[in-house]
DNA sequence: TCCCTTGCCGAAACCGGTTTCGGTCCGCAG
DNA sequence: CTGCGGACCGAAACCGGTTTCGGCAAGGGA
């Protein structure tokens, strides 16, 4: 009779309201209170509001594990951080987490997280929390190009929402910042400031952003009638380091740029220390321009110029989006994007003529 | 007979491994089953051996929402996250979620994470998660020192730690990094590089650990013969700027110390400021050291001497505890502290003789 | 030999919901 | 007046576990 450790004490018994109080105190059945609760048309509206009312009044929460056994739903979304990546998800992570958190618990929802290091692990961790029933549906955050959470989710018939967008739409929500359009404003920005070369430094390519990001780049230059030159590219550029390093072999081509654009703000900020390596001032003899609006491009010397994404709006939409997509709403209504909003600070300024005519 | 919204697929009977089926191959039944799986002693030996093979084969693993339904526990750490505090929590906040996560993961539980701004929603978010059975017990980080959690969960009855310690410690376990004495390691070492007068800025007097560090570097300098002058000491600097303010406070005192102990690293960083305003270098002039290790020491002008805490380490202890505490055991045996680990960097060095003769 | 433990397991109730299946009442056409 | 189809709700099964209660057989003491 006695378990290995100490017997636990009952806890759901603690004056907990449950569905037959409220059948009772109506004098209806359980099955009357539970098809009213859910809005189930063969229950008049009269006692439909009248159940509703009275668990209100009673306090009735439906418990969701209870719900669960038979629905096999507990309204819980899942979140499946990864650290193995780069340090950029750092600041990026509270704000999300706040968004989603707050997203979820406005539906009543709440948010079940795990984190793994190794990348084998990733699937493994889904699969775990699936099999537990732990989650009804994930969110993505940073989506990839050819991304094996969605290959597995596809399949397993599970549903999700990604941060960022897929070429195989197939079973894909999602929400993302427009960073193709923010990429093509920062070029004419500049091209509006004077500036006729122009580099940039792309960020990670395993992230289905980049090559949008690429594409708006281009597609500014063509709009503003600039050439492209392959010299002032780079690609893969995510932390303070890779940026620096891009930046410098950018500023050390034959014929530097005037303007960089960065994918990514780190970067950006590399590109600072790459600039000053060289003597030149951030602003006026060499604009730089970011992405994403980190809280350090503010305090930077010169303060960073850059489209700031809302980590925190990204993760309440996020939220929202999963849970119309757990409830079955088409596809085709859960795909959002929103712009980048501009922030224009000092390191963008006119082109200096000194340099134009080197 | 339809709901409001489309009918969703059932999605429970996607083929699982329910206890049935585990008896039906066993010849045994579900009760059989059932108590052989959780070590009751009036199941032989043999069969319950003969129990987890035979689960572990087919993959049986129950359904902890089912299991909820009767026990009311799901295997589930709570975490509420507040992010109306200062942004210090950010750095932290990766780290630490990946500690809990990894130390749910491996005992087979999970996290449900919410997050709240106002400091009102914070019990109501309490309330909910408990209503609602989403979690057996709860994590509280950042204990203050008379944590309104503490008191909500002491008189719910729920099991929860602290990371952090509280002085009325009923009903508490925690985890803890020992600032005190990291603060004294801290006056220690600058005694011995010749350092008599020695400031102090401690961190937000709300927290726990406020009084703890006071406590510690007051220790520090009576164990090492120095005088404290209260003109040397401030309150309340959690943020880079508060650090500034109060190290101006300080330097700008008639008689400056030449070091300075900070109870948090941002606040040393702001330090750093207030002597570069002055002309005096860090290291040099003045020495500084701080405590917490965030990857921002490491880049600052000179890398910063400090004392760091590994916040993933703390979060799969806290998890491992609070798990060992929703099991029943004794809070006695629940309690850890660890030491912080010193990391010598280039912000303290010996007392400069030019400084020592003003 | 008989009775009483003790060890071990089965039968059935139970947890808090959901869902299937009827059954009653009513209005209305035949 | 009868028959019939909705509208609306109750009865009972069910979901996947846990727990209570009791039964049976083996063993030990008197």
């Amino acid at each position: 009779m006695e378990a290995s450790l100490v017997r636990l004490p009952e806890r759901n018994t603690r004056n907990r309201v449950t569905i037959s109080h409220v059948a009772d105190a109506l004098g209806l059945t359980k099955s009357t209170v539970s098809r009213a609760m859910n809005g189930y048309s063969d229950i008049s509206e009269a006692t439909q509001l009248r159940v509703k009312r009275m668990a209100e009044k009673m306090g009735y929460h439906p418990l969701s594990h209870a719900q669960a056994i038979k629905t096999g739903r507990t309204r819980s979304l899942g979140l499946v951080l990864q650290f193995a990546d780069h340090d950029a998800q750092r600041p990026f992570l509270a704000e999300f987490l706040a968004g989603v958190s707050a997203g979820a618990s406005t539906e009543g929802w709440t948010l079940t997280v795990a984190a793994t290091d190794s990348h084998s692990g990733l699937i493994e961790t889904f699969r775990a929390i699936l099999r537990d029933g732990k989650a009804d549906g994930f969110i993505l955050p940073r989506a990839l190009c050819n991304d094996p959470r969605v290959h597995l989710l596809r399949k397993a018939d599970v549903p999700f929402v990604l941060f960022g967008r897929q070429d195989n739409a197939e079973g894909c929500a999602w929400f993302d910042v427009l960073g193709e359009e923010a990429m093509q404003d920062a070029v004419r920005h500049l091209a509006g400031l004077g500036h006729r070369r122009i580099g940039f430094i792309n960020g990670g390519q395993q992230y289905a952003y980049a090559a949008l990001r690429a594409d708006g780049f281009a597609e500014g230059m063509r709009l503003c009638g600039l050439d492209i030159d392959e010299g002032l590219i780079a690609q893969n550029a995510v932390t303070l380091e890779d940026g620096a390093r891009a930046a410098a072999k950018i500023l050390d081509h034959a014929n530097p740029p005037t303007a960089i654009v960065c994918a990514v703000d780190f970067a950006a900020l590399g590109a600072y220390r790459a600039a000053a390596e060289r003597g030149l001032s951030v602003g006026r003899d060499l604009s730089i321009i970011g992405y994403d609006g980190i809280p350090e491009g503010a305090f930077a010397q010169p303060p960073l110029t850059t489209f700031a994404v809302d980590n925190r709006a990204a993760g309440h939409a996020l939220a929202t989006l999963l849970i119309r997509r757990v409830k079955g709403e088409p596809l085709e209504t859960l795909r959002k994007t929103v712009p980048a909003t501009f922030v224009k600070r000092d390191s963008t300024g006119p082109k200096s003529p000194e340099r134009s005519t080197k």
